[in-house]
DNA sequence: GCAAATTAATGATTTATTCAAG
DNA sequence: CTTGAATAAATCATTAATTTGC
């Protein structure tokens, strides 16, 4: 971090290891994790509250917990497995330009990592409100030509990258 | 993986829709689906005609595409999100396949479908036969007791070892 | 070896969605 | 159309790991 922008220091941890007397946030055993793990990859994602209390009893026999550390723990850990996932799989290379371009330039050490759509919540509204939703809604013809555009089908070659396009919030733009 | 049976490889998505020369089912590209995607995000469920063609034409730009799939993407995903919701909220499952490693043998359909959980048989099997699944939804009470159990906080002794625990194995067994 | 300084993990909150009851 | 219930995404905040200079 650069400047500490506020910079109160908070401090030490004092009571040191031993009797915790602070109220902090919840600090798993390994114990604790390596059961919740196991939960987890057994199949448990959303426990509920009976399965919560159930848990967290059982739990408590390896330190300190409460139920609601074990509704978060799955929450974060539910959240952050399939981040982990997609950002494996890297759907395509689109938007990795659009990472690299700017992004950087804020924040040097925080997060980078999510956003690939960085969409503003302003110009999506402007899009809504561009739909004509009150529109005569034209008996809702279902058929459409069903036409077969295979005639034209090598338009396009799979050599010319699309990463020309418009950003999103233009192509949302067009209606 | 197990794509060898049926012998037609599915098209990556990113590959711009285009090889198909086949007048097969439409394979939108990502942009595509992106576009899609925030469309829906940003309210619209039922496009109308007129709307349905202006969204084809913009995505066409993208690759092949016709009306009717945008009419079908629509119709469809209205349909499957409200089902996943549903799904959630009865299994409490998402991408379990996807993180089993072995044995997943998702015979039938893929993902979003039923998924079949196939978890390897033995201990865990029955550990996840024991969620009371069907439990009476206890109206989620999602504010636990927000207590700092400090005060009781010597109820364990760190020096006893933890090591004599029970087995994971009947850790898992107690809900 | 040791702490201060920095970075990475992850617990805890907040915000934005979704569907569907009213 | 409004709102309630539920939850996932995004974010904030604190702790643990680690790096670094001595």
């Amino acid at each position: 971090m650069e400047e500490g922008m506020s910079g109160f220091v908070v401090k030490p941890r004092g009571g040191g290891g031993g009797g915790a007397t602070k109220c902090g946030r919840w600090n798993p055993t390994a114990e604790q994790v390596k059961v919740l793990t196991e939960l987890f990859r057994s199949g448990l994602r959303t426990p509920s509250t009976d399965q919560i209390q159930k848990i967290s009893s059982q739990l408590s026999f390896y330190g300190k917990i409460e139920s609601k550390n074990v509704f978060y723990w799955f929450q974060n850990h539910k959240a952050r497995e399939r981040q982990k996932r997609r950002r494996i799989v890297v759907e395509d290379d689109e938007n990795v330009d659009i990472l690299r371009q700017d992004k950087v330039s804020v924040s040097s050490t925080k997060h980078f990592g999510e956003v690939n759509q960085v969409f503003e919540p302003g110009r999506v509204m402007e899009t809504l409100q561009l739909f004509p939703l009150n529109e005569p809604e034209s008996e809702k013809l279902r058929f459409f030509t069903n036409e077969c555009k295979e005639n034209a089908s090598i338009t396009y070659a799979f050599g010319t990258r699309m990463d020309d396009h418009p950003p999103l919030d233009l192509c949302l733009s067009f209606l």
